[in-house]
DNA sequence: GCTAATTCATACTAATCTTATATAGAATAT
DNA sequence: ATATTCTATATAAGATTAGTATGAATTAGC
């Protein structure tokens, strides 16, 4: 039950982006050094992020990427459906013809609540919330 | 970030000793048989329940397995950390040293966070509420 | 005690997923 | 022009998953 560190990444690089969107497009071996990530690895991590319409980017010498979002318009529910080839934590949840059981299954309901719980959560937390150094269990409302 | 096919045969083992607990030791085949899990596979699931001490076995012939827990007292909470090799979402949240960024990351903490919220609600959901079939939406307390 | 039913323990394996790295090329601003 | 950036595809080592296979240990019933 792992999140994968695309996602773990994925939100960083937001993050990253969120802090310095004053000035102009960063480029990937900023975001490298500062946040420890290969640049090879930052390129196929951004490519997601831009389809997904979250970043935008200036190509040619003194490019680099933009955040295409307010900072509080973007979730970590959003980077982790993106990121996650799978969103709910078991498949039958989405595809119930996916196990024989799915018909009868108490459990199947039980992790369809969990899941919801969880991305309730993370669909309440922003990149706004985490870009500023002052995100404490205060902030949460459960 | 799905969870383990073991984490959910896990649960459904442990439904299914619930609901048949008056019968005395129930056997693998039989177990196998309803839930369509195979005699081996669910040989290796059951170890690790017995070593929780959330199942008991009876070896020999007329053998078999038993809750050694009121339904009520085992959580869905309990058997994710027991087959997950890793309880929280990621890995910097036990083990910060396991990622360079720990000390300065705000992501982290929201992960952590996000993992709790996760926890409690599997923590309140226990084998009792999935073993008669009424479980729903109504039962949840958040 | 013998036999058969059943659990228990260990090792093996095939497939998939993860986490990258490498290579080559396309686009663009100066 | 050309330096610098982004884009796309391919590849590979390692880890994890989801089982299978083999055989040993235990015990009820005859």
């Amino acid at each position: 039950m792992k999140l994968s560190t695309r996602s773990r990444y994925g939100a960083r690089i937001l993050v990253d982006l969120a802090r310095h969107k004053d000035q102009g497009p960063i480029q990937i071996g900023e975001i490298s050094k500062r946040q420890d990530i290969s640049v090879k690895y930052l390129e196929q991590l951004i490519r997601p992020l831009k389809q997904a319409k979250l970043v935008t980017s200036v190509r040619g010498p003194k490019g680099g990427h933009l955040l295409a979002e307010k900072p509080e318009n973007i979730s970590l529910g959003q980077v982790v459906r993106l990121f996650e080839g799978q969103s709910d934590l078991v498949e039958c949840v989405s595809f119930p013809e996916k196990c024989s059981m799915s018909d009868d299954c108490q459990v199947r309901l039980a992790w369809r609540d969990a899941t919801q719980v969880l991305y309730n959560k993370l669909d309440s937390t922003t990149i706004s919330d985490l870009m500023n150094g002052n995100y404490s269990v205060e902030d949460q409302e459960s």
